[in-house]
DNA sequence: TAGATTGTTAATCGATTAACAATC
DNA sequence: TAGATTGTTAATCGATTAACAATC
């Protein structure tokens, strides 16, 4: 399989979670059914998805060896080279982006950006804010990955076009729309919006 | 249809946001192909998913109503009846959810929880931060429809067998891990490290 | 050896896309 | 009327699940 669905691609951290904690706990083998009885996953999903991104193969009735499953993973995941990020909009979602403890999973932001001029200057996370005016000389002078977009959404299309047009090629969008990139962008939402909508039908039909 | 995909029920608040922007720069038609053009779905899904939500049917040759499919939504994603739900970490992620605007998607917080002694007491986003060790009683003296949980993954899971102990059915996970609750649980999940990963495969494809 | 687990191939399921008649 | 857009039915596509031979 050289294909992966957005769906895959999300439980593979999931996997990897467990897979840590697992070897934290000295057990060093662990077969698809009881990975799957503790993920909610199905064994023949588990097994798919494990095959999919690991080099050495399982052993018929052992499992497979942990210590492999989370090199595999954290290859395949990228946590082993770093990519560099920004986040534009240092308000209280941006502020808690730039503390959240991404370096273990290989992506490193290197500053913020705000328009606020009571922000500009201090610091967040250990990460330095700049004006966002400012953003064009730091994306020259700096290898760029990725753009996190934690501005208001009326802003949110005017801000992309900017990360676009200074060659940035990653977004990582926290704002409740659709934003409009070229093809060759990638792009991914974080719609808080949207995540409330399903749990509020599944309580709905819980209730 | 009466049944909802994930993945559909995640495109109605896009919608809706799409909509209000277009009421408030007095647009009160709009059809299934420029809906399309403009979020990056097609005509059909885009047809489909406002037959599966609105009363009142589309117009053929002109287009639906913006105000009807405004109050549609609006009345489908449960906007206009408010649930309550508390917090339950006040670190950066949960201090930011606690300031994040949700009162307009007929979501209210009403309290945020934490063990930190220098935190309780104080107020986050105009919300009391409790003691976890008062959640029993906060419970038994408010209603509360969902739990937001944004302790560190190590807690996750003994917070999320308090809270159903308590009686609370929904759930809406911050911790970058799988949790297990009982069948009748409303759970969703944000994780942060997943979407991470679907983006760096993007990023993968595009470089 | 017996049996659990693997990897792989086929079947199922569900969502998206295509096709097209109905209609304003 | 002509033509754009609707609603609906059928076809396609892709992911998940089931089945089963291989193997340690």
């Amino acid at each position: 399989m050289d294909k992966f669905s957005k769906n895959q691609l999300e439980r593979y951290p999931v996997y990897l979670k467990y897979f840590k904690e697992l070897w934290s706990e000295k057990v060093a083998i662990v077969s698809s059914p009881v990975i799957a009885g503790k993920l909610g996953y199905s064994e023949e999903q588990v097994r798919k998805d494990l095959q999919a991104i690991s080099k050495e193969p399982g052993r018929p009735k052992k499992g497979r060896s942990v210590s492999a499953l989370i090199e595999d993973l954290e290859t395949f995941l990228g946590y082993r080279q770093k990519s560099s990020s920004i986040v534009i909009g240092a308000g209280h979602l941006g502020g808690a982006l730039l503390n959240y403890p991404f370096e273990e999973m290989g992506f490193q932001i290197l500053a913020g950006f705000d328009l606020d001029p009571k922000k500009i200057g201090t610091a967040v996370g250990g990460k330095k804010i700049f004006a966002l005016s400012d953003l064009n000389a730091f994306v020259k002078a700096n290898q760029v990955d990725i753009a996190v977009i934690t501005v208001p959404a009326s802003h949110a299309q005017e801000v992309t076009d900017l990360v676009v047009s200074l060659g940035i090629k990653g977004i990582w969008n926290f704002a409740p729309i659709h934003l409009e990139v070229p093809l060759n962008e990638a792009i991914v939402n974080v719609n808080l919006a949207s995540s409330l909508a399903v749990l509020s039908h599944q309580l709905g039909a819980v209730k």
